[in-house]
Order: C-alpha cells, then sequence, then structure tokens
DNA sequence: CTGTTAGCGCATTCAC
DNA sequence: GTGAATGCGCTAACAG
C-alpha cells in the first residue's frame, strides 16, 4: 500500500484559482488580449495567441464560465427535463442530445420533472434560474403558467417525444394518437378481434390507448400499471387480462418492458406466442428483436429526436429562425415473431 | 385548430429580464434588502419580506444563479460523469444523486466519459470550466493528470462504483475482485468446475473477472463482448462460450443484460435451467427477479450509493469534514432459479 | 491587431 | 433592521 487511503498524494491545492488576469501578466498582454486569444483567436496574431497559450499551461488557468456568461449573456448551458432519469424510453434520446450538444460546446442540466404537472411551474422556475440557452422538454408542458413562463424567457424551448397543436416555441416528435391507431389497425388486418391492452398510467400512454379505441371502435379490456412500467408489472398485467377476458388474442403494450414481462408470463403458462396469443409493444427497446420469440413493436427513433431536438437549439442560439419548428419524425410497426412475423 | 402550429398565442416576450435591482425599486427598498428578503428572510423584517415578495410576483422576477455564485463562490451545481447516459446500470445511482441534490438547491450537470480514459484530463477541464461545487465521478479517475487536475481544483470528488487504495478525495463503492472472487466461491461451493465467463470489456467488469479467476484458480474460458452489453450480446456469447468450452456447467455474465441473453440463447438450444447450466448476472436490474427462470446475481445498492455520495459532497459545501470519505457499499449475492435457488 | 473603459447581476464586506 | 460601496471574472463596446 504505496499510501493512506485517507491521505491523498502531494497536494498543493490551490489558494486560489488562476483567473485569466494571472494568465494575461504571465503572457505580458493585456487582459482582453488574452480573452480573445483563447475565445476569437482570428483578431489575435499568432505569437500572442502562443504566448498566451503557454501562460495558461503555466498558471493551469481554466476559464470560468459562469462569469463569461454573466456578460455575454451565453451560459453555454442547456436544461434537459425528463420524467425520471431511469425511464428507459429517453435514454437514447437524452444520449443523443448531450453529444450533439457538447460537440458545440454546450453541457447539459439535468431535470426530473417526475410525472406531475403540478410541479412544472416549479421546476420552470429552478431551471430558469440558471439561464440555460436552451430548454429541451420531454413530453409537452401542460400547466398554462409554466407555459406562460417559458414564453416570457425567451429561452428556446423544445418540446420532444410528443406532438401538439400548440408548441410553447418547437417541437420534435411523433403522434402518439396515431401510434394506437396504427397498431389497432394491425391487428385488425390480421384478423384478431378479442384484443386487450396492457398500458402504463402516463399521460402519452393513454394518448395511445385512445388512438388505439378508435380504431377498434368499442371499450377493449385494458389493465392500467403504474409508471414506471417493467417487466414484473407486464407479468401480473397478462394474469389480470386473461381474468378479464380468457379469450384474448392480442395484446398491445404501452412499452417494451411491459410486453417482455407479458411473453415471459404467457411462457410460464404455456401460451404459445404468437398461436395463441400475439404482443406488440412499444419503443423498439435494444433487446425486442432478440428475445425468443422476437418482439413486434412500435420504432421511434429516439437518437434522432435527440439530434433534431439539439440543433433546432443550436440553429436558434446562432440567431437563425429554423423554417420547421415542429417536427414530424413518425414511426413504424417493426413486424417480428411474438405477431407471427420473420 | 384554435392556433396555428407555428404562432403561439399572445407573447410579449422579455425586452429584458427582470433583475434584482426592478424588484427593490418596485418594492422600494434597497437592492441588498432585495437581496436578504429573498435569500436570508432572517434578517429582514417581516414587512418589508412581504413587499418584496409582492414585488417579484408583479415584476417576474427569477434569480440569476450564475450572477450570484459569481461573488458568493457557490454555484449550486454538482457535475457527474458516466461513461454513458444509457449505462442502465449507474441509472438508479444517478436519479437518487439528482433527488437528493435537487432537494438541497443543487443540480446536477451531466457528463459522459465514455470509456476512453485519455479523454478525463479534457473533461475534468470542460467541467470545472462552470465551477461545480463538487464532482462525481462513475469510477475510478485513472488519468494522472486528471487527478491532479482535480485536486487543484480544491472542488469535493466523489469516485463512485469502485474502491481503492488511492482515492483523488473520497469514495463510495465496493471492491470489484471480491465480487467477482464471492461468484467463484459461490458456483465452486455448488460443485461447478466448468466454469465460464461472458463479460464487457470495460475496466470494472475486467476487474471482476480476475477476482473470480483468483479463486478458480486457473484461466476460464472466456468470451469478450464490447460495451454496452446488451441481450443480443449475451446470445451470442453463450454461442461461442459453448463452441470453446461444450461442457460448461456455469456462467458468469458481467451484467443482468449479458445474463439475460444467456438464458435467452439457452432456452433456443434446449438447456435446461440451471439442471444443465447455472448462470449468475451482476447489478440485479429490475428484470432480475421477474424472468422465467429468475436470474441469480449481485447485488448493488445503486440508489445507495447515489444518496451517500450527495451526502458526502453537501456535508462538504457546508464546511464538514466527513469522518468516513471512503465508504464500502459492499455486495450480495442474490440466490434466485437460474442457480437451482428458490 | 491591441488596449481602455464599462459593466453583466448579485452578495459580501462594512457602515448606520 | 437597513443601506452604500465594492468587486466576483469575464467580455462587449468602442477606441487607438
Amino acid at each position: 500500500m504505496p499510501n493512506a487511503s485517507s491521505t491523498p498524494d502531494a497536494a498543493p491545492a490551490s489558494p486560489r484559482a488562476a483567473t485569466l488576469h494571472d494568465v494575461a501578466r504571465s503572457a505580458g498582454v493585456s487582459l482582453i488580449t488574452a480573452s480573445r486569444a483563447l475565445g476569437n483567436p482570428d483578431l489575435v496574431s499568432e505569437k500572442t495567441i502562443a504566448k498566451v497559450r503557454q501562460a495558461v499551461e503555466a498558471t493551469g488557468y481554466i476559464p470560468n464560465l459562469l462569469a463569461g456568461g454573466l456578460k455575454s449573456r451565453r451560459s453555454m448551458t442547456v436544461a434537459a427535463l425528463v420524467p425520471a432519469i431511469s425511464v428507459a424510453q429517453f435514454l437514447p434520446t437524452v444520449q443523443t442530445l448531450t453529444e450533439t450538444l457538447a460537440a458545440a460546446g454546450y453541457q447539459l442540466i439535468l431535470g426530473q420533472s417526475g410525472y406531475d404537472h403540478a410541479r412544472e411551474e416549479a421546476l420552470v422556475n429552478t431551471l430558469a434560474s440558471r439561464r440555460p440557452d436552451g430548454i429541451v422538454f420531454a413530453g409537452l408542458v401542460h400547466s398554462p403558467k409554466a407555459r406562460e413562463q417559458l414564453r416570457r424567457l425567451g429561452t428556446p424551448v423544445v418540446e420532444i417525444w410528443d406532438l401538439s397543436e400548440r408548441p410553447v416555441d418547437m417541437m420534435v416528435g411523433f403522434s402518439h394518437l396515431k401510434v394506437g391507431a396504427a397498431v389497432a389497425g394491425y391487428f385488425l388486418a390480421k384478423g384478431w378481434q378479442q384484443v386487450g391492452i396492457a398500458t402504463g398510467d402516463d399521460q402519452r400512454a393513454s394518448v395511445r390507448r385512445e388512438g388505439f379505441l378508435s380504431v377498434i371502435g368499442r371499450e377493449v379490456p385494458t389493465v392500467v400499471v403504474p409508471a414506471p412500467s417493467s417487466l414484473a408489472l407486464g407479468r401480473r398485467a397478462l394474469g389480470e387480462l386473461l381474468q378479464k377476458s380468457p379469450g384474448v388474442r392480442a395484446i398491445y403494450c404501452s412499452s417494451d418492458q411491459l410486453a417482455q414481462g407479458v411473453l415471459t408470463e404467457a411462457a410460464v403458462r404455456g401460451l404459445r406466442v404468437p398461436q395463441d396469443l400475439a404482443v406488440c409493444g412499444f419503443g423498439d427497446a435494444d433487446f425486442a428483436a432478440h428475445m425468443a420469440p422476437s418482439l413486434t413493436t412500435v420504432q421511434v427513433d429516439g437518437p434522432a429526436i435527440g439530434r433534431q431536438a439539439a440543433e433546432l437549439l443550436l440553429a436558434r442560439c446562432r440567431g437563425e429562425t429554423p423554417a420547421q419548428p415542429v417536427i414530424d419524425v413518425g414511426f413504424c410497426i417493426v413486424e417480428r415473431e411474438s405477431t407471427g412475423g420473420a
């Protein structure tokens, strides 16, 4: 053991972090020249830049973006609000969002909104106090007061993973109503009349259910489970659905996690998929294509949503006005073994 | 359609956001009194507070934490670095971390480190430029230069999900070496000699493998798959493992996702679990307990890691010196059906 | 190409 | 209890 665990090796510890002032002095130039050498190199001679670079090394200078942002009014941050970080659904989107923004020098501030509309207002305030250059909202902003606040801020806002007639500002998503309708149409085309639904109790899942019902044309046996949905809840849901409707032939699940649970429970009960029971999920999670049987599901391009949301924001930050402030990324049904596909 | 999609309803749009100055004027008090009424109400009379509160409402004032932090040297942010947001492993930890910090008024800034040690340095710089009040690092900081930089910053740092003899500052984690050893011991106790490993190619998984080997006392057939691991990779891994070692009796997987794939592939091949093949995962993901057969796995208390990391940081921010800067949260093997458990 | 001057919005000294 | 001055670290205007 080369070192006691509580005593880190030599740590000179900064009495005070170096400022741009220190760099300028060390380089023998003025403060603003140092600033430009780092931020606007085009305006400074090669030689000066080299001197400043050296001074940065020597002093161990790390810029203070808080101070810079105060004057320039650009914090170089974007705030993102998701219902909960552990909702797997949004992960690829958040990942791509983070990467695309990072490539442009922007950092993500993460907030959890819960599924509680009442908290939206407080959250908007909390985030706004960081003066982000953009705000990404997973889902629609429902609270009228929050919507009003967001507009007053003048900060670019992108609502994602949904569409509506009244965006706060910009939008990248798809129609959940159409998703439900499409799945119902797909079931009917297969000739399955005895259909059922296993759904999480969140807003968007409910809209998908509505779309489903609108095509079926009547109520259908439904089991609602609390968010976040999971394999365990899917197993329970199938059990309850079979009680309500023993002859159910095809089930639409509001997430692939639920669908995975339904398939698991079906296997345990000796139901053959798709001969006895067909199942369709939502989200095309990474496991969907590789389960046995593989899972038919609604595929949404999560990374594309993240990338396009980032690009809309970045365009706005550059002062541009995007031609298309509302983008429908669409969706498609990927047919696999759980509904008799390849 | 009550409103064209590109024309949001009435938006007065702020010419400039209200500042504390505006609030003070509107309330008929001085700037500093307004500041205190909001931040240190104890120092101000009830009546004044009421006036200021009203002025805040009237002006729509939202504090600018960037400006406040510049002077007070507290940004009220914590930076968190994870290899990738989509690594399910860290999600419960990040979630709890976010919540615990939010409850104390701190916001999380999220960064992705990738699995690339070379990038650590650049990342530390990027983060440090936001002047966070604390930094959470998923995994150990390996690059010596990054370690040195972190120390110089003087910012509290917590390395999580691992333990070592030489923390940069504080630590909350467990021994991956011991995890591997424990699983190997468990397999041997069951009498399984023909063992194999399916592992992701990340640092911590490799250490667990080392621990496993140290107890087994010899090399064992191993399949390494690229991170991030998934069900699909688990299926492939079992195929390859069966080629290398047709008689393999028990497999240790570096994640539950991989294990799920191994179980799927085993079912497809008609292998009975646990009679023909036993499987142990790592992480106790939410699905592990509910699969059929249920998955034996190594359970780690992810939320506890997040909570304790947050508390260490918050204590430091209050100026306290935690008695225990290195916390071992331990782990345990949860025996389920995939190894013959209940 | 470089420098001087003035703040960004707030909180920390001090005074009263 | 309240207030006036001062500056956190940096950058946007203008000048030279």
